[in-house]
DNA sequence: GCCGTTTTCGGCCCGACTGTTTTCAGTCG
């Protein structure tokens, strides 16, 4: 077993910030749970290490991170320098219960936590459920049989997510340690296997794969990484390892020759190479880790695509490897060419500080234009959504104005006026349509009643979609991956009238949303609709999201350049919105 | 505990809705 000491990743002082917050509003403090609540959302979502800015400038350097005071900036040099809070740990001990754990639970907050605490001794999520399936919720006071079924219902989601991950929140580490076998001079060639590589929504593990004459000096290196907190096992060609961050990583080490076989035996799916392994049987062939074997010779491995080619496929992209009819398409020669990495020329979704976003318009518009993009749309929220600073018809067009305004200045990026309107509980909209009208992107998205029956939510979409004005639907079913389930609207109508009003659907690149998700995005591709990517930038830090979470969801849901009206230069975008609003508006008209 | 083009005190994105009950916690971004 190894334990090694290392500085704390900002997410994970940004936890222990959390939990602190979630602790005083537990105790009754007033207003400081918001401010270490924020602070904590600051140093999560910060590019640099804290760790490393404290070491550079001490409490001070802290004290400029906005949001982080002398008080703030006090705690985190204590863990730092301790490993622990003792403010924490005091709190702790008078509540002795996994508080995160339980307000991530949708409906639990710290208020409930506490009255499940102290009137039933709920300490975690299997306490919680237990005295939730015993009816025994309702005792407490505000509590009834309806929010008792709604608690289950939403542990229900918290229980399926359970020892899983974002795909978000584990691509940057799983790169990193990629990239740090890959600088070994002993390994040939490394590669990030399993879900990760099909770009799942969600991650159990971490499978790498090196190609490497020196396994023993892989497996050290590997099992030595400073994220690496206990080692599970240690062989010579495998390794387990636990990381920081809880999730188990492998290792295999694989001679050269095996590599291409290696790697598509440990993407995946268990599906997809059940289905590989049958046409190998089929010709008499026999396929596993190590190669495609006719008899005792190996016949292909070195490569994926030379293995493919001798099953006479065509290369899968490791997106489409589910089972899902990608075999047949690539025995048939007719898999799609997917939309590429880096093909994003637009952003579509971008909240600037006029309304929730913590950026100026133009940083937002200099940060996109570093990432490459030509174009991005500023979408703020709108009226109803007063938390976010919604804003009013008013508002909207002084906006408008001063992006005009800024246009000059801001060259080699396009920056184009828009909207994230409000769908209400009618399926209307909270800005009136003459605004709309004059905004270059108008998109629509829910924020509230979630629960609606299944013929409201899709008669609520549908209405919405028709408004002319309406170019996009944003996240469409609203969920909230491991946390909220989405709307529950009837999918396939909804993509039937996108596609009969031109309106395009879009994806929502966030990490917790990927909204649409895959399976959706491949019906809305056979019917025909437009596809968006956006990132949902809150800030320039999340720009990257549309192109490396948002374009994998696309290619998963098997969709083309073509098919993603954000891959158009923007001259050609526009011409597109403003033909679907003429032909939606004579549509209206007859 | 943080913050300041109302700057060293006194505010704290602050409205509608749900579910549960007569005063409030939680949710929406």
């Amino acid at each position: 077993m190894t334990a090694r000491k290392r500085a704390p990743s900002n997410a994970e002082i940004a936890r222990a910030l959390r939990e602190l917050s979630l602790l005083l509003e537990m105790d009754g403090v007033q207003f400081k749970p918001r401010a270490y609540e924020k602070a904590a959302l600051a140093i999560e979502s910060r590019a640099g290490s804290v760790a490393e800015l404290d070491e550079a400038g001490g409490w001070r350097a802290l004290d400029r991170v906005p949001g982080v005071g002398k008080g703030i900036a006090g705690k985190i040099e204590e863990l730092l320098a301790s490993g622990h809070i003792g403010e924490l740990d005091e709190l702790r001990a008078k509540y002795p219960i996994d508080l995160l754990a339980l307000t991530d639970v949708e409906g639990v907050g710290a208020k409930a936590a506490k009255a499940f605490y102290e009137s039933l001794g709920v300490r975690n999520l299997e306490e919680l459920e237990a005295a939730a399936r015993a009816g025994r919720l309702r005792e407490i006071p505000r509590f009834g049989a309806k929010s008792e079924a709604k608690i289950l219902q939403a542990l229900e989601i918290v229980r399926q997510s359970r020892g899983r991950v974002l795909l978000g929140s584990v691509l940057p580490l799983a790169r990193e340690i990629e990239s740090r076998l890959g600088a070994a001079k002993f390994v040939d060639s490394v590669a990030v296997a399993g879900s990760i590589r099909r770009r799942k929504e969600t991650i159990g593990d971490l499978d790498f794969l090196v190609a490497s004459s020196a396994p023993a000096r892989v497996m050290e290196l590997f099992v030595a990484q400073p994220d690496v907190t206990q080692v599970l096992a240690q062989g010579e060609t495998k390794a387990m390892v636990r990381l920081a961050n809880g999730l188990q990583a492998d290792l295999r080490v694989i001679p050269k020759e095996s590599f291409g076989a290696a790697l598509a035996y440990f993407t995946g799916s268990k599906a997809h190479n059940v289905s590989l392994r049958k046409i190998a049987q089929a010709k008499g062939l026999k396929l596993n880790e190590y190669g495609l074997f006719r008899g005792e010779r190996a016949i292909a491995g070195r490569t994926e695509k030379e293995l493919y080619a001798a099953l006479g496929l065509e290369l899968v992209p490791p997106e489409l490897r589910e089972d899902a009819g990608e075999i047949e398409a690539a025995l048939a020669g007719e898999l799609p060419e997917l939309v590429a990495y880096g093909s994003l020329r637009g952003d579509l979704q971008l909240q600037s500080h006029w309304s929730d976003g913590t950026s100026s318009i133009e940083e937002l518009a200099r940060a996109a234009r570093e990432l490459g993009l030509e174009y991005v749309a500023i979408t703020d929220h709108t009226r109803d959504l007063v938390l976010a600073r919604g804003c009013d018809e008013k508002r909207l067009l002084e906006q408008k104005a001063e992006i005009a305004r800024l246009q000059p200045r801001l060259r080699g990026i396009r920056v184009l006026s828009g909207a994230e309107v409000n769908i209400r509980e009618d399926g209307s909209l909270d800005i009136d349509d003459e605004t709309l009208a004059q905004l270059d992107v108008v998109g629509a998205s829910i924020h509230s009643y979630f629960h609606q029956s299944r013929a409201d939510a899709t008669r609520r979409v549908i209405r919405a979609i028709e408004n002319p004005n309406v170019d996009i639907l944003f996240h469409p079913t609203a969920r909230s991956i491991g946390k909220r389930a989405p709307v529950d609207f009837d999918v396939d109508a909804v993509i039937a009238a996108a596609a009969r009003t031109g309106t395009v659907l879009e994806i929502d690149a966030m990490p917790d949303r990927l909204d649409l998700r895959d399976q959706h995005v491949r019906k809305a591709v056979t019917a025909g609709v437009k596809l968006a990517i956006d990132s949902d930038a809150h800030q320039p830090s999340h720009l990257r999201f549309a192109d490396e979470l948002g374009v994998a969801v696309a290619r998963r849901g098997w969709a083309r350049a073509s098919d993603v009206i954000n891959t158009l230069p923007v001259a050609k975008f526009q011409a597109c919105l403003k033909d679907a609003r003429g032909r939606a508006r004579d549509r209206a008209r007859a």
